[in-house]
DNA sequence: ATCGCTATTCAGCGATACTATGTACCGGTA
DNA sequence: TACCGGTACATAGTATCGCTGAATAGCGAT
């Protein structure tokens, strides 16, 4: 994928992340699997799974273990109301960044 | 401004100087000026010159001394031909970031 | 019993931004 | 003269985050 996305993730990742709980609560190696169909071909999932781990211990999901078909058990996380809190301040910060990029794009306001 | 800003800046910060660079020549301390303007309140002098330090040594940025009127001479940089090419390499991450995350806000397609 | 898929974990590395200084040049004022 | 504030650049040390690469482990199918 590139360094460049790299990169960028740092900061972004833990957003999508919580933004895909707000949908639903899911497992790492599911959210994962997800983000690779959605075009980020190459996230490790050593990645995806330290993220969860600092997400939890931050209070943002809480977990419950779930024995799976086809495997180890599963830890299935969902967003907290601080998760969702912290989600809300990761979307206005996003829009800000958004928004500015958006004018630097379009010449607007240079220095 | 918040640990927020500061993560998502990672990766995005370069591709914003390019940016700002790609509509005329600056130097660090007004490019650092600018930024804060334009409610990147607290970017720390010192990350604008590492960043041009390291865009320099990649050849993305040529350098001219100039004096000036009040304090030590300017280091005035200017995209080469190489920093346009990754300016536009980092306008196509960018928009392929953006758009997902757009897709992830408005609730479209989760897992 | 071995391979392949599912599922999680961890140590070590690299890149980036911040903190907190230090250096240096200049004009104005006491 | 001596000092201060604004201009301008530089750097050593720290923290965070994502990646690399490997290990562990359960289960079904060949």
């Amino acid at each position: 994928m590139g360094k460049q996305v790299t990169e960028m993730l740092k900061g972004v990742l833990e957003g999508i992340v919580l933004a895909i709980l707000s949908g639903r609560a899911a497992y790492g190696y599911e959210i994962t699997a997800w983000l690779r169909e959605q075009g980020f071909s190459d996230i490790a999932e050593g990645t995806v799974y330290a993220l969860l781990v600092r997400v939890e211990q931050r209070g943002f999901v809480d977990v419950e273990k779930v024995p799976s078909e086809k495997g180890p058990p599963r830890k299935v996380y969902s967003l907290t109301a601080l998760g969702q809190q912290q989600l809300d301040e990761f979307w206005k910060t996003w829009s800000f960044l958004a928004h500015r990029l958006e004018q630097l794009r379009e010449g607007g306001n240079r220095p």
